[in-house]
DNA sequence: CTCATGACTAGCT
DNA sequence: TAGCTAGCCATGA
């Protein structure tokens, strides 16, 4: 059986995030061995309850937050990411560049 | 059981 | 580039 629910796998993922970068919900989930389950991932931010859960690293697909521009969801997360370092063009997208590229390593470790 | 909803995506126009 | 559509699937009414 699994050793980690579908769930922790995809708070694990999440948490691995490296500060300063982004995955989207979709990378997040396949990741967590659940591809396709991008609404799965976006489901369990939005009932977590964990202050430590970097929440704000995860976009949706084209860089930009889930949220829509102006509430203080949106307005919270962009001041996170720009805390860390994180570049933003001027409609609150993120540049591609600073978009995940090896989750898998930082999650699972490699070997 | 069906129907609506949502922190999503990929494809098409 | 922007807008629309269909597909997706767990939840709750």
């Amino acid at each position: 059986m699994d050793p980690l629910s579908a769930a922790e796998r995809i708070l694990a993922a999440i948490r691995a995030i490296p500060r300063g970068e982004t995955a989207a919900y979709g990378v997040i989930a396949q990741r967590a061995g659940l591809p396709g389950r991008a609404r799965l991932v976006a489901r369990l931010l939005s009932q977590n309850d964990d202050p430590k859960l970097p929440w704000h690293r995860v976009l949706r697909s084209d860089g930009r937050s889930a949220f829509p521009p102006g509430t203080p969801h949106h307005e919270e997360q962009i001041k996170r990411l720009r805390r860390e370092g994180v570049k933003l063009d001027d409609r609150g997208r993120v540049l591609a560049a600073k978009r995940t590229k090896s989750i898998d390593e930082e999650v699972w470790g490699g070997p």
